[in-house]
DNA sequence: TTGAAAGCGCTAACAG
DNA sequence: CTGTTAGCGCTTTCAA
């Protein structure tokens, strides 16, 4: 076959074969044996698309049918661990599936979500994932105008279900081990650990809850100013240890940093100044890195469990009405110094 | 508009509107300028398709004029911190241009890859870019086949242009700051500086032959088995060094390692072990990761530069008929202790 | 067991 | 300046 050829369509087949579109069609998208096409007919279609590399239209299969076999994740951002990761088993899962996986991020900016996901349903994508959308109601409102189904995953939705992490759970657990992890030395103060990164989101707030709680518990007080919400920008989460530190004159002892994000802010930070800053901190950081994980101090992680809720996402989604409740997954605490495998362990052991 | 509701078409605009469906179809693709309709029609059936929420069918759009909007990028894997960047920047740098960014990952798999860019090429996606396919030149027979623009990213093709780092000199950067890294201490020998990671692709096989070329340079020599080859797979990595350390009573104190991938498999070795079998090693890891540069030992690292790469790429696919050769992006070689920014900075710092 | 015919929603000549 | 017409490649009744 050489360049440029059109592609081979039924009616070439239709012609080849002597049959009708009609049938060629049947035969070829696999509804041939409850059209009872004899088998021999469709032996003989199968074979010449085979030879003559037919491959069906999609967007012509989709346009009649109205759906297109595309599922779409909408996430955040693709740059960061957590949300590829979850990419990674959302590809997975969508192609044994037999449909085609669309992954799209849209910066957490609603504007952007809106325009991200009208595109999508301009494509008749037939299903939709819809995690750490800044307003998963307003997309809520564009899919069921469009009868696309949809579940929430990661920030909770109050109009579909919606499949998150216990974020306060993860939080108090990551708190407590903080502050368990100073007994054997001298025991933290309250004004020593501090919560650093998040905004006024879902997840952060919950995380900071969650912080608060375990820190009043376990120390007995927790002063507003212990709380720095610098968003998920690296930059200003630098800026406020920056700043921090200028008044300071050092680190508090006890770190909370909000997301694998804000820890690259205190990663910025620290390139500005020498090991001994560090020498006596321990961080905890609501997300997992493995890097992060050998620092030259003590590192806490919550690893969010990425594939127990799509699990959860993939089997509600699959469900004839699911109800628009939240699902909590728990995370998991990682004590320092551990690298722990990844969805594509399984693959990469083919190397080698 | 409530739930389930048909989408409005240009049919129904062509009845409210009094026009006929192809005068509506030219005001809201766009091209109503060139056919010259009245000012003041374009602006009536702009607001009906606003005021009953009109949105183009794009897979009939894409049916009608075989060109779908979509373009796609494939990757080995989303899971990784330079193949999600590229995601990243690609996505912006595709929807500026008005088109739908498709990125799909395929495993490093020839079959995988061939299906994936089929199903890409039954949705008629536009363009193509191949970043890190283990076969090139397979896929660029698939797209030729059916008139597909399509560009190497990554790992060169011989048959389609090809944009990829200088791995050569990468390597030879690397290397000698390993090397030289150690000038003050006492200096390394020969046998004390490992290649970890890394099979018989093309951007390994160029490495391993900067690091081996580098070597014999500064230090004289190179023993064949101070290459260990060991895929892209953090757990072959993790059982060579620990052949290596049960060999040898400890680590090479100069290594360079093939790729963040396989540093992950030094961590889960460094996980086994205590913290003196690493006092005094020096590492050097052809990728970058923020949170790598603050381990604690000294870690030397090359940043490829995807946005470089890209940009050419897309350079390379606006031309008429560009040559199939290849183009090589220097990347940048990072010291220790360096948090470096992303593609997602501009984005992120809008936060706080 | 198969074929004919209609049409998914849109674009692109061509004709006026 | 605008309408008519003919499909893009496929699925899906309905009739044979």
């Amino acid at each position: 076959m050489r360049q440029g050829k059109k592609k081979a369509t039924i009616y070439d087949l239709s012609v080849l074969s002597g049959c009708s579109a009609s049938t060629v069609s049947a035969v070829l998208n696999g509804s041939w044996r409850k059209r009872r096409i004899k088998e021999s007919t469709a032996q003989l279609i199968q074979g010449l698309a085979e030879r003559h590399q037919y491959t069906a239209n999609l967007q012509a299969r989709g346009l009649r049918s109205s759906r297109s076999g595309l599922v779409g994740l909408l996430l955040p951002v693709h740059d960061n661990r957590y949300f590829s990761s979850m990419a990674q088993t959302f590809e997975a899962e969508v192609r044994s599936h037999g449909k085609c996986p669309i992954v799209v991020s849209a910066c957490r900016d609603p504007e952007e979500e809106r325009a991200t996901v009208e595109t999508l349903i301009s494509y008749s994508i037939d299903e939709l994932f819809i995690a750490g959308a800044t307003d998963p109601d307003s997309i809520h409102t564009l899919c069921e105008a469009a009868g696309i189904r949809h579940i929430n995953i990661d920030l909770p939705g109050t109009r579909a279900p919606s499949v998150i992490s216990d974020n306060y759970e993860g939080a108090r657990m990551l708190t407590s081990a903080i502050i368990e992890h100073f007994h054997s030395a001298e025991a933290l103060k309250p004004k020593e650990l501090f919560l650093f990164g998040g905004r006024n989101d879902h997840a952060s707030r919950e995380r900071i809850r969650g912080f608060r709680d375990t820190k009043i518990e376990m120390l007995g007080a927790d002063a507003d100013d212990c709380i720095q919400p610098t968003g998920y920008s690296p930059n200003m989460t630098q800026k406020a240890f920056e700043a921090f530190y200028e008044r300071e004159g050092k680190l508090p002892r006890g770190l909370f940093i909000n997301s694998s994000i804000n820890f690259e802010g205190l990663l910025r930070f620290m390139g500005q100044h020498p090991h001994e800053t560090f020498a006596d901190i321990v961080v905890g950081c609501y997300d997992y890195d493995p890097f992060a994980s050998f620092l030259p101090f003590p590192v806490l992680m919550i690893r969010q469990n990425t594939e127990g809720m799509l699990a959860k996402a993939f089997e509600l989604m699959a469900e004839t009405r699911p109800a628009p409740q939240i699902y909590l997954i728990q995370p998991e605490l990682i004590m320092p110094r551990m690298a722990l495998t990844g969805p594509l362990d399984d693959i990469k052991d083919i190397d080698g």
